[in-house]
DNA sequence: AGCACA
């Protein structure tokens, strides 16, 4: 098989990660990062223009992610992220390396270990319970009464918090992520993966909100569809897929397990170029409906007037 | 740019 080259983003997830000294095990949680690991990775190759925000949009979804900031100062924008574990940042700067960031201003993203942590400003990353009252963020609007006597039993609003400078991510209390590899094991090198011959920038000006299921367009109308099933079958939390073949296009909708992984391979296979698709690069969309059952009625929006009051509370 | 199936 003439596929079973590298994929730039099926790299095996490199270096494990050297093991703690062993003094530092008794004493430390090993849920913890070991306070000198560098767990922050350096992002270059955005666009001028790009924001906080986008930046912050991308690496949500990545695991163990806790904060970015960019730096406008230099030349070109740097940007910094922080994860939980400095595998967490391995794996992620794996994953965005050589990422068309934006397709019009041809940004390909470069990725590198930082050379020291990103600094984020107090509180917010480690401690769940702690709500930071004497900073006011901009998200929370009523701060009527000075003296709130018990602490929120609830947990911090799921917006992103603003940190006064940079993005930081709310903690998670689940983990989204299942199905996206991160190294806490030594891994197996991955399987042979049908690489796509390479990417080209593609123009994705209009998405639709994030789903589990994927939307493919700019395949040839005769692409082979066992090397698109190929290419995606392996992605983590693939589930199924459909082929839609039309008049001078083809199309397909992959569904995933989750939006996480499906969010995951919207970023990573964008613009892959498939040998049979003689149309350059994909192009990835989420689906404007999802894979799955239509609007299945369990009970739901009871019709007035008969005994199911509407329950709508806040 | 092209978005189906339940």
């Amino acid at each position: 098989m003439a596929g079973a080259g590298l994929h730039p983003y099926h790299q095996p997830w490199a270096a494990p990660p050297p093991p703690p000294p062993a003094a530092a095990i008794a004493v430390e949680n090993p849920n913890r990062p070991s306070s000198d690991e560098v767990r922050t990775i350096f992002i270059s190759g955005l666009p001028e223009d790009v924001k906080e925000r986008e930046l912050h949009n991308l690496l949500r979804w990545l695991p163990g992610f806790e904060a970015s900031q960019i730096n406008y100062k230099g030349e070109q924008p740097m940007g910094f992220a922080l994860f939980t574990m400095a595998q967490h940042a391995m794996a992620a700067k794996n994953a965005l390396q050589d990422l068309v960031f934006d397709a019009e201003t041809k940004s390909v993203l470069h990725t590198e270990m930082a050379k020291k942590n990103l600094f984020v400003k107090r509180g917010v990353v480690n401690d769940s319970s702690s709500f930071d009252q004497s900073k006011r963020m901009r998200t929370g609007g009523d701060y009527t009464h000075a003296g709130y006597p018990s602490p929120s039993p609830f947990h911090p609003p799921p917006a992103p918090v603003w940190g006064g400078h940079g993005y930081i991510a709310p903690p998670a209390p689940y983990d989204p992520y299942a199905g996206y590899p991160v190294a806490q094991v030594p891994m197996p090198p991955p399987t042979p993966v049908p690489a796509p011959s390479g990417y080209a920038p593609i123009q994705n000006n209009k998405d639709n909100a994030p789903c589990n299921t994927l939307f493919i367009g700019n395949l040839g109308e005769n692409v082979n569809e066992e090397e698109l099933r190929g290419l995606f079958i392996v992605q983590p939390g693939y589930k199924q897929m459909k082929v839609l073949r039309q008049e001078r296009n083809t199309v397909c909708f992959i569904e995933f397990e989750d939006v996480s992984s499906a969010t995951v391979v919207h970023q990573n296979l964008q613009g892959a170029v498939l040998t049979s698709s003689g149309r350059g690069g994909m192009r990835i969309q989420f689906s404007k409906n999802p894979f799955g059952r239509r609007k299945d009625s369990v009970n739901g929006a009871a019709p007035d007037g008969n005994g199911t009051p509407t329950t709508y509370q806040q």
